[in-house]
DNA sequence: AATGAATGAGTGTTCATTCAT
DNA sequence: TATGAATGAACACTCATTCAT
């Protein structure tokens, strides 16, 4: 008996399981993202990515395996590249917009596989599921982290930090839900920037709204490129 | 070449077609809510409707006109239950707060088949997929008109209405997709009472925020049974 | 739940599940009899009973209802031709030896889904197993009676019942299990005649042995057709 | 082409290949035993027998190559270890018992190994299965002498020897095929006993009865060890 | 001599759809 | 109008066999 997270593979050398389940997951990702997780088959993966259907299970133990492991990426992209983009970051009003607008850019180049996620988690066995449920809520607690530093610092007023961040991710992940209706008025740079109105701003004290004045001087509105610029 | 709206029957008589296609959009919203759309048969939805499986195809043309009419029929009880609860309110910041108030109990009321919606769009015909956008932006509009009277009428101050209402569908729909998370804090009412704590009082005007603490001295937080009490 | 021997059919009117049944495992029978078990397709029952492959599927669960099925068949068949056969025989001995003659035709008829028997009943589900063993039990005890109708009229020694009739049903499979053998030495009757000479002769009391030698004499040796004209 | 005896190996020292053929084929017939012929695969008698997939195609042709190497040691098992169990001993009735008790015991150790020769014989390539019954007859021929011997020297009637050994024979192999039935009524020295009261003491003359109740009285019913003793 | 990753034809099974009644 | 038996293409998955190392 495994527990959910492990996926078995026939081969032991974990170098190249790691190179081939990149291999095929590339492909898998970009099929469920484009299709949908039932429509694809896995002779279209395996086509895909070059290999025979055999080798697919050699690597995988069955299609759900293939579709949690793509979903875990994509929360695992989250949870290693957020921390990744607010190193060197330091002020507590700037580490939650960079939160945000990290997140945001993130969604917006895995756009059809976040969309995935929201399709897909439902066809995942019910313990994997919940694995999945709770890398997300990790991720959220990255975020929770930047609002309590803010609050902390007096930047910004008390209010319920769990339905804020949840609010947050939610505005980040629409970016990709609602593409097709946000596009039309928005790029990312807008996108993020009247997000940051919307849900960061009006919480500022005095002092935050300061901090969040002069990050915009600095990094342009958020329509610039990611924010390291702004850590200059 | 039919309209992607249309939905052709074979049955010539306009009530029966409803009837009949009323008891297996029962059946089969509730399938396809419980278990998705592609592990949803027909057979499945012939049985749970009470019907025989050439009958539905009498009915409906394919397995897709089937979800098609599915969605919309969730898409279409937002957009005439809203305007209903909203009958007899009058106060703009009344007529906003009870439409947040509304959606989210029908997405409460709907929480599986809500999920639906983001699972399932994307299995829909493009054609088809974008008559489910529309509707549901038929819907946004909805909620545009309540904030931009509270706009008007000096409630509220001035911001990206299409952006806010967005957001606030968002916050609604997320009482079904995160429900999994939601659940274990918040009961209905103290959801949608922090939603609006989050997402319109920090953008009323003094005059506004008057209006909401009346409010929500009439309906003691929202915690209570649908608005209807509130517009006494 | 459903208990072992039940196979499940997705067709409700009795009649056509019967004939359908009937016509599929007809074809069963013969492939799996001529190739075994795992090495004969669903493809091919379907082709050989000119039916399609998801018809199949309406009347049997899986590949195992149709073994068991299968094997249930020729149990069936030794369980009522037996009895069927000694219909209007009376005295104790004749209906000995006219059960062994009658099982060795029913065995003669069937060879290769006797040899069946035994090369597949491992391959079925254990619950369903022990109920082809069962089956086979019954039909022993069908001997069981005879021989012992045999000793309670004082034409048969005292001996162990059990044993003796299963060496009896042993000499029967065998005339199927090495039909390669035999075949070259005896014909069904005189196979039936030198186990008759090998199995009760030599267990019979004189009143026995004499009732065999005028069974005998009428009916040939039993090397003319089956025992039929041996009751006259 | 071949001769169907010949198993080809890639490898030329005689002595590895005996060696590595012996360790393969102890994992094949452990897990053909228990699992079946078709249901095991390479992969688990590679796993079970601790060597590679690859080295097993060094010494076996294919799977039909292992199956009938595994059938084969068997039947060359009752062929050898048969006359060994016979050495010394020299009264022709204690030599037919002894065989009996012999060939039951090998059965007995054999169990499933016994019963996959009937379920998997018909798998084997026709001119290999030719060959596994040209050895079960072989064996026979070594039971037929016994009887032959009881024959010649006035110890048993004359009679049908090839079928009373058949059915010698038969009664052996219920051991194992019916041991689902037998092991309730009998352990195996009462199993043996049972058979020789049967199959061979009816046939014995008065001075081979004599000589039964003599060799019974020395070796307690063949209920003790196997026949070693009863040589004394 | 020995390995085990790689192959892909072939398997049992499903299910949207049709059509004779 | 209504039925449900019948179809068969398509699917996920297996496993004997090969071959580069």
């Amino acid at each position: 008996m495994k527990s959910p997270e492990h996926v078995a593979s026939v081969v032991s050398d974990p170098k190249l399981v790691e190179e081939r389940r990149a291999g095929i997951l590339d492909a898998a990702v970009k099929l469920f993202a484009e299709n949908g997780y039932y429509v694809t088959t896995i002779q279209q993966i395996a086509k895909a990515s070059g290999v025979s259907i055999g080798l697919i299970y050699q690597y995988f133990g069955d299609k759900d395996d293939i579709l949690f492991l793509s979903l875990k990426r994509v929360l695992d992209r989250y949870e290693t590249e957020i921390p990744a983009r607010l190193e060197g970051v330091s002020h507590p009003v700037d580490r939650l917009c960079t939160a945000v607008w990290a997140y945001c850019s993130i969604v917006d180049e895995l756009r059809q596989v976040a969309v995935l996620t929201y399709r897909s988690t439902g066809s995942l066995r019910a313990d994997r599921r919940a694995l999945i449920q709770q890398a997300e809520l990790r991720t959220n607690r990255l975020l929770e982290r930047c609002v309590r530093d803010c609050v902390d610092g007096g930047l910004m007023r008390q209010l319920d930090e769990f339905l804020l961040v949840y609010q947050l991710v939610m505005f980040c992940h629409a970016w990709a839900l609602k593409n097709w209706a946000m596009r039309e008025r928005f790029d990312l740079g807008g996108y993020v920037s009247g997000g940051i109105s919307l849900l960061i701003e009006p919480f500022l004290t005095t002092k935050g709204k300061a901090a969040l004045a002069s990050l915009r001087r600095r990094s342009g509105d958020f329509s610039g490129p990611p924010a390291r610029g702004s850590a200059g």
